[in-house]
DNA sequence: GTGAAAGCGCTAACAA
DNA sequence: TTGTTAGCGCTTTCAC
């Protein structure tokens, strides 16, 4: 790895590594032709400066993390083109983090990140994550941390997410609507906010009727979900409706529906939270719950790059909550 | 940001720096009892070592990169997992880096890499990408690269696919054993190793039978793809057989039937590439030549581990064929 | 078994 | 306008 460094540029142009470094960073020291001449040298040599020595000397790195639990989401993969398209305007680069919904996994990426690896971190806590010590720590170490989606009560970090309380309402009046009487909950975590905010949704919606609630926890193995959805579906006084607030619950319902024999909507009609793009080509055809994922990603780098720019903003205020869609289709109508 | 570092804890314990260094790194050198004593208190305290110092010193940073398209993509995001998996096992860091299929973005990220950001790049290149100077630039740099699925003709590197002209050819088989005679080759890229080979074992199929062929290329966008298959299918004489070559055409030949109001399979049969989960559940359910986009990810990460360790191994020799699997289903029965 | 010191490539005082 | 120099935190000879 023989690299051309500032110090070969300096011998190159009979000039001082300090000049070449402030003719490289444009300052207003340098006379033009100087900078132009060191910038053509540059160019032509194919000068890539040294990222770890400039975050070294500069103590920051111009990287932002994005820590998730999955990248093989759809709200996910989106969100992250949102926050990308921002923070590459920025100059700044974005470093993709999997928890796999794993609280150790995110406790070691966070503690890891202590070491002033990434100026701000963005996240959606895994469905494990019941405590916000190790993202405490890292704010204590004025690393700034923006939640997006799936955010931690009890940690003060500003917050992207949806309107996950009114989303559970809508999508859960809907389903009364369509003649449900006995509609399921379907969660991910009971720590997890927008698992809890969009139940207290269906509650409110289901005690307004004064119908029962059922609420049941999955887990992040698909193949447990599958046992539980069956299991759900093959009792004596099954669901009529499912409300099933992550992606990947979907295919479990429709491959049990699939397997117990009951058809959707008739037997079954389901709402899900979900970005899938071809959703309307399932059969049935999806309902869903579709949030604004590109946008949520800009907002939330949007708001870690202010938090970085000028530190003494004072995160509260800063949240922000963008409305999903409920998308009426087929297996809910 | 204030850091413990190496020098504080080498004043707590009144020893010296490189002590320290040599006994966090479990030096031989250093007594059991010191190293005892050093790696208590640097859990006491917390301590992340300074990544950024090291490698500026080191000259490796134990990162690797993935670049590829797009993480909106079932066959990448497992891939990633793959990738991660072996990574993560010895001690590699993994940066994802994406292209958007656009090849100014794969040149500016290769170019990235020249400064030694990452010690090793593991690449599914873009549909745009025609040629590979920026990708022998990089290698001449000694920074190993290793493609994966979507390798580039004519650059030395090592590359993990998938058995493509096969899985082409066995694909359009199957579409002809169905009854088909107007098969159309959806394609992306006449430049992409990926497409072409498919379309090669496409040819050999209809070749064997004397049908003619009719081959079609899409952009990078959704809306022109979903015209481009439009027009294709409102044309008189339109294909009775579709093979698409990447998993986001399935979504436009869909829609383009059902706008059409042309049924699969009865009016056209398809088959795509795709490691879509919920295949299956699609109307009609869809038939797919499904990658081993997990293996593939590791076999491509451990080979690129191997290129690190050591530098001595010659490229050749380390290509990989894994075969994907026809899952016949609903669009082509 | 431990320590002193050089230096990775870059930036920013401070000098000239 | 340009140059000298002192580190950023870490690793690694080489000396003790």
């Amino acid at each position: 790895m023989k690299q051309i460094n500032i110090k070969a540029l300096a011998q190159e142009l009979n000039l001082s590594v300090s000049t070449i470094s402030k003719a490289l960073r444009d300052s207003y020291e340098i006379s033009d032709e100087t900078k132009h001449r060191v910038l053509e040298l540059a160019a032509k040599l194919n000068y890539t400066p040294n990222p770890y020595a400039s975050s070294l000397r500069g103590k920051k790195s111009r990287n932002i993390a994005i820590v998730i639990p999955e990248v093989a989401d759809s709200f996910f993969s989106q969100a992250i083109n949102g926050i990308e398209s921002v923070a590459k305007g920025k100059g700044y680069h974005v470093l993709i983090c999997l928890t796999h919904e794993n609280y150790e996994h995110e406790q070691a990426i966070l503690k890891e990140f202590q070491s002033g690896r990434v100026d701000g971190v963005l996240m959606s806590v895994s469905s494990e994550t019941a405590s916000g010590g190790h993202i405490q720590e890292l704010i204590a170490k004025e690393v700034p941390v923006v939640f997006f989606d799936r955010a931690l009560n009890g940690v003060a970090a500003a917050r992207i997410v949806t309107d996950d309380f009114q989303s559970g309402y809508n999508a859960t009046a809907h389903l009364i609507e369509q003649g449900c009487r006995n509609i399921a909950f379907l969660g991910v975590s009971s720590q997890l906010s927008i698992s809890n905010d969009r139940m207290a949704g269906y509650r409110k919606a289901m005690e307004e009727k004064g119908l029962p609630f059922r609420e049941v926890y999955c887990s992040s193995s698909p193949e447990d979900n599958h046992t539980l959805v069956t299991d759900l579906l093959r009792q004596h006084g099954r669901p009529d409706g499912i409300l099933a607030s992550v992606e990947k619950l979907a295919t479990s319902v429709y491959q049990a529906c699939a397997e117990l024999q009951l058809s959707m909507p008739a037997d079954v009609k389901l709402v899900c939270f979900s970005n899938l793009g071809i959703a309307a080509m399932l059969y049935p055809s999806l309902t869903t719950v579709t949030q604004p994922a590109f946008e949520m990603g800009k907002a939330a780098a949007a708001t870690l790059l202010k938090l970085l720019e000028k530190k003494h903003t004072d995160p509260s205020g800063l949240d922000m909550v963008i409305p999903s869609e409920l998308i009426r289709r087929g297996s809910s109508l």
